[in-house]
DNA sequence: TCTGGGGTCCTAGGACCC
DNA sequence: TCTGGGGTCCTAGGACCC
């Protein structure tokens, strides 16, 4: 029988805070979104005060203040730093990995012995929190699907000691009786209703139901979820991520802004990111799309457009990207219209290869290629944006901060990765 | 007033072709 | 009134994930 295990990383952004500043453990803390827009991790102090995943800042205020609530603006440096250091421990435990988010990874542990597998689970929460700070919980189970309902479980119970195995048929069967339909993975808000209203309301129901009209409505993924959930395995561990199919860069503004030069600064900034990006996956682009819009809580007056540029060959090269996302822009632009998001996507991508040969090209490709080269060692060496294009604009200055930037006012340093920044204990 | 970013997959429908 | 049948490609939209 196949054997999938589950290490989700417990409140990961709260407990990567707490590993370098210990006078939060036992407080509330929440993480924020970027802009220090929503809150996007929470203790569990914090959850137990109310404090919803993705609850906007300005309905908290009044909580936060009244219980003290230590509140961070998210710092991607560390907590991506952090995500290494746990898959580099979990990789010199077990030999099949697969890392599915910056928090959790499955593991195959089809070749243990049913015996042995909860002694193991508990040595790689322990190894893993001792190593790097991290608490975790560990969820076993014969599909993916159920190796998740088991991490529930394991979160939840503290009896369990952060490990939970479900492979047995009695606790297998328990566990889905007391899953709620909605909580499983891949059942969203919508489907979760939807289940409702067919009286479908825990896992188990999900699992007997009936195919046919989960078909209907859920898709090819809806019986699947229904076999995954029986002990059927559809979704296998993928030890080596496929290739992406885009790369993309958007960042939502502090207030809308309407001025077409900053816009198209803003939109530059992107656009030279997401060139490095692909750059430095090895990938190139055949086209690429520029989408603005107007604040989505407005919809009275909602604008949103979209306008697809394609590169006569497939690029990495950031002058050639920047210049056909501010052509793109110029033509879904709108005047007098205040813009709160933008972004450019990546589409139709390829693997590096040797330079492609157009018959009559405007560009010298290996001599941009080169350029970017030593565009792309220098940034990494010195810092991001030690050189860059003056369409992006130059850095702000505290008395001319640009309207466009994201505002992180609670950001805590970056212990791990800034030399200037190390945690100094005095 | 203020409400993130980066992805994936599936499905339906239209255009077009033979 | 009758009014092919596939196949492909593309796009838009919807749903989900962390």
């Amino acid at each position: 029988m196949a054997r999938f295990a589950l290490v989700d990383c417990n409140n990961f952004y709260v407990s990567c805070e707490r590993v370098f500043n210990p006078t939060l453990v036992g407080r509330p803390v929440i993480v924020l979104s970027n802009n220090d827009g929503c809150a996007v991790a929470r203790s569990n102090e914090a959850k137990a005060l109310g404090i919803g995943m993705g609850a906007p800042v300005f309905t908290l205020e009044a909580l936060l203040k009244k219980h003290d609530v230590a509140v961070f603006s998210s710092n991607y440096a560390l907590y991506g730093d952090m995500s290494r250091r746990v898959t580099i421990t979990l990789g010199q435990l077990v030999p099949d990995l697969e890392v599915y988010s910056i928090d959790e990874s499955f593991l195959d542990l089809s070749a243990f012995r049913a015996a042995d597998v909860p002694r193991l689970c508990r040595t790689i929460a322990q190894t893993v929190t001792q190593d790097t700070g991290i608490p975790v919980s560990v969820g076993v189970g014969p599909t993916k699907t159920l190796a998740k309902v088991a991490t529930g479980f394991a979160k939840k119970c503290p009896s369990l000691g952060g490990v939970c195995d479900i492979c047995d048929p009695v606790w297998h069967e328990r566990a889905l009786a007391a899953t709620p339909a909605g909580k499983v993975w891949g059942v969203g808000r919508r489907y979760a209703e939807f289940l409702k209203v067919r009286g479908i309301n825990t896992a188990l129901d999900l699992a007997k139901a009936d195919r046919a009209m989960i078909r209907k409505r859920m898709g090819i993924n809806g019986t699947r979820i229904m076999d995954e959930l029986s002990g059927i395995s559809c979704y296998p561990l993928e030890a080596n991520p496929p290739t992406k199919k885009g790369v993309g860069v958007s960042r939502t503004f502090v207030r809308g802004i309407d001025d077409l030069r900053e816009l198209r600064e803003a939109l530059s900034s992107y656009a030279e990111r997401a060139a490095e990006k692909l750059r430095k996956d090895g990938l190139r682009a055949g086209a690429m799309e520029v989408y603005a819009m107007s604040s989505r809580f407005r919809k009275d007056d909602f604008y949103y457009n979209t306008a697809t540029f394609r590169f006569p060959t497939t690029t990495s090269d950031s002058p050639e990207i920047i210049k056909g996302a501010l052509e793109a822009f110029d033509t879904i632009y709108r005047e007098n219209t205040p813009f709160k998001k933008l972004g450019v996507h990546m589409r139709e991508l390829t693997r590096e290869a040797a330079e492609q040969q157009l018959l009559f090209d405007t560009m010298d490709r290996t001599r941009a290629s080169a350029l970017m080269k030593t565009v792309d060692a220098l940034n990494t060496s010195m810092g991001r944006r030690t050189v860059g294009y003056a369409s992006s604009g130059l850095a702000a200055s505290r008395l001319a901060p640009k309207a466009w930037h994201t505002r992180f006012n609670h950001k805590s340093p970056s212990y791990t990765t800034r030399w200037d920044q190390l945690l100094r204990v005095t």
